[in-house]
DNA sequence: GTGGTCTAGACCACG
DNA sequence: GTGGTCTAGACCACC
């Protein structure tokens, strides 16, 4: 796994878990990899893997079992659903609608651009 | 001017300075407010507006002249252009495909809330 | 380090990271000093330290790593002496060539200076 | 005449009267340009003129008489060259050598620079 | 008046 | 501990 520089590394890893259980690669009551194991699988700081599952335990999306491990929780998909959806109404979108107004980008050229990309 | 949380207050100057730019609200060759008026107009330190204009000139955006001010620089719109692209190309616009598939959301929803907004 | 009054002390700092960097005292990926524990060695402002290597990773000779430190970058010997030859290029050399003629000085004067210094 | 950004405008006039002087081309004795006559003829702010003469008469380069003008001073020659060749062995030199050092460059390369370009 | 540098000190997010 | 941002205020050189 490699980081962009841009944002926190946590959130990054916060936002892979996240991907893994969209996708249904991670199912909800599963276990997930251990703190320790992920960390050294994508070689970074333990406390920062941490961090990343105290995070998405705050969302409701992962829960904790003392002793055991980290679960993916009840309703995880949704709340996951809704957390990225947010983002991308609220963000993404109206981010995407300005740099379009500046660049004088027609919503037809994002479509074509899309569909070239689906190929 | 209010700003953002999330994204440094000098960048966001930056970034309204691009915005005057692309909109061709402030001509190239012409002069733009001086670092202290910005900074008493959008009630802010001077350093942080000197340093979002510091940042624009490095990008080529505008230029100083001694004991003057900051001018819009030759050639300021192609280089904001670039810049406004080149993010949008490689981070907007592939951040929002990649939320879209794991919404399962389709060109077809985006077209329509664009056309939405327009209104 | 004493610092002489003509230029930035921050370009002066970076001067001396650079330095090292062609000397090959500090290594390519290498950490280099923090920002406060150099502030507190050269007896400067961290702000003003900090400053120096923005300028520098700007110039693609350092990089950050979050929450870690500063390290000397992928070809940072390369970068470095990039700028510097194009200084001396374009800078010192017609300086001082320019300065030669007005002074009737010849080639020979300088390389006999030249080796004076050595011994 | 077009000016370097990095150095004062001011002092760049001063070096260009030094330069017709060490050339001959304004004689002891003789009359130079009047401040305003320059200022246009080189688009400056007359008081940037006027600041450079102040600089020269200072350093005994030139003089003025009142409601006259200014002519080149009575031993201007000698005083620019030791002007010009104490800023060549304290400053130019001195720094040639470093870069030199750090780039591994050699002192026949520069004569052979030197020699092409007399040509 | 303009830009530009530096200091001091505070505060935050990150690992 | 690390980098990074911001403020406040001072001081300088330049036009």
């Amino acid at each position: 796994m490699d980081f962009e520089k841009k944002k926190a590394i946590y959130l990054q890893i916060a936002d892979y878990v996240c991907e893994q259980i969209l996708l249904q690669n991670w199912l909800e009551g599963k276990k997930i990899p251990s703190v320790r194991e992920l960390a050294v699988d994508i070689q970074v700081n333990p406390n920062t893997v941490m961090r990343a599952y105290a995070y998405l335990e705050e969302k409701n999306i992962i829960e904790t079992q003392r002793g055991i491990g980290y679960f993916v929780a009840n309703l995880a998909l949704k709340h996951a659903v809704n957390i990225v959806k947010h983002e991308f109404i609220f963000q993404d979108l109206p981010q995407m609608f300005k740099s379009m107004k500046l660049l004088g980008i027609e919503i037809d050229q994002i479509v074509e651009h899309y569909e070239m990309r689906k190929k």
